[in-house]
DNA sequence: CGAGTACTTGAGTCCGTTCAATCCCAGTGG
DNA sequence: CCACTGGGATTGAACGGACTCAAGTACTCG
């Protein structure tokens, strides 16, 4: 149940995120560089925290492979869960250019790591502007998913919540190419979810149900069928992301 | 109540930004590249709309002066303030990066605002990678204050967001040079309020009176007057931001 | 002086909470 | 093989925080 850095990581050549179609390639140039960026691959089981609030961690990360989680918590144990990771994503970010992390990342499933030294970020920008900015194409769209959940955990009542949690889920999955368009099966608890949507458990299961019924989604073996992304986003009334290429590091 | 372009913006060498210490100073070389991008300045009104959502706008601004907001609406009129933008703070950076904009930006108080080019953003990233750093950095930022209002308004009784809000803008303000550590006035509504707290006009005014009756704030002549930052910031469990220098572009 | 906006306040309702059981299932150990 | 344990899901009941509705005050501005 513990972390372990992988002895003999993947090549750039041969990433696995290479092969999912939303992402946009890299050029030759851009994969070398990338590879000597790399100092190496971290694996994570379930439950295990891969970046905790306030640290002041040496690296960051890209997801190869797994779901994991950003929150954060108050003294008291209230917990508020921020945002999915999944392949592609970029973590760490913050702890790279602030202080310290504002926030923890726990793993959902088992998940892979690429892993790149924070010290070596500046170098970064000086030699490949174009790496440079990706990565703050990367930390916009973040603030933008971030300003959609503020408005759904604002203003939406808990039944659009839901909806729009779903719907998310879904696009990012099938945007990850771990998911297809018409379903996807989602590793999430509906005490995550809870947490995510601001509610408490009893109301969020009660709201499940009523999605449930409505047969949008089914909830099995510890997580969530979405069986209709459509209907979701129209109930919550979420016009999806982009669906451009995206770039990753 | 027509926005303008300032037919003689300010010279960067007398930038209004350069006077506030909590901003970390250009080298001559920083600046003479800040002056070269800078393509005017716009003037705004109260109430009037900087940015509009949806938008795809040629430009990016940096506040050189008054308050703004950020904020999205749902189809029937809900709506989520996501941030007050003060002087110093960069908006239009997701319209730059990405397709559009998913946000508006209004102003609060008369308003200067330093005029960008979006097209030159990539030749920024290009020729002073520094800057574009600082430019992360802002956006970094950015999201860790959206994890804090997510976990407020999710996780945070109404009596805690209030406090906790109040804090924020004080502290704001402070680091924007336009208050001083142990008060500030906040031109805010309490409309305004319940749109950032996610709760109704009507309960905002009773949470915002029980501040008051504590002696935390005061409210007069359309704004906030904070009495007590750091009694808000213990009720409201916050830990305020970093007080690190911070770049501006 | 009328109109508009912001703020206040009370009353009643309802959405979402807490408390408290219960069920289901997977894993563990005797 | 079965009792025991613990996490997740489910349900009912009662409470309460936050909502809506509805008035009323205070102030600014044309």
């Amino acid at each position: 149940m513990d972390s372990r850095i992988i002895a003999s990581p993947t090549k750039c050549s041969s990433c696995p995120l290479k092969t999912i179609n939303a992402f946009r390639p890299h050029t030759t140039n851009e994969e070398n560089f990338i590879a000597s960026f790399k100092s190496g691959e971290l694996s994570c089981e379930p439950g295990m925290t891969v970046i905790e609030e306030g640290a002041h961690s040496p690296h960051l990360y890209t997801i190869l492979e797994g779901w994991g989680f950003r929150y954060k918590t108050l003294e008291d144990g209230r917990r508020q869960i921020l945002n999915y990771v999944l392949p592609g994503d970029m973590i760490g970010l913050q702890g790279a250019m602030l202080e310290h992390m504002d926030h923890s990342v726990d793993a959902l499933t088992p998940m892979r790591l690429c892993v790149f030294e924070r010290s070596r970020m500046f170098s970064l920008f000086e030699k490949h502007p174009g790496i440079a900015f990706d990565i703050t194409w990367l930390a916009s769209r973040e603030e933008s998913i971030l300003d959609e959940h503020l408005l759904s955990v604002g203003r939406r009542t808990a039944l659009e919540r839901a909806a729009y949690l779903m719907a998310f889920l879904h696009h990012r999955a099938v945007r990850a190419g771990i998911a297809c368009e018409s379903s996807a099966f989602l590793p999430v608890t509906q005490n995550m979810v809870a947490d995510t949507l601001g509610l408490s458990i009893v109301h969020t299961n009660k709201t499940l149900k009523k999605l449930a019924t409505l047969q949008f989604i089914r909830w099995r073996d510890r997580g969530c069928e979405v069986l209709r992304p459509k209907a979701l986003a129209e109930l919550a009334k979420w016009d999806p992301l982009s669906r451009q290429e995206r770039p990753y590091i």
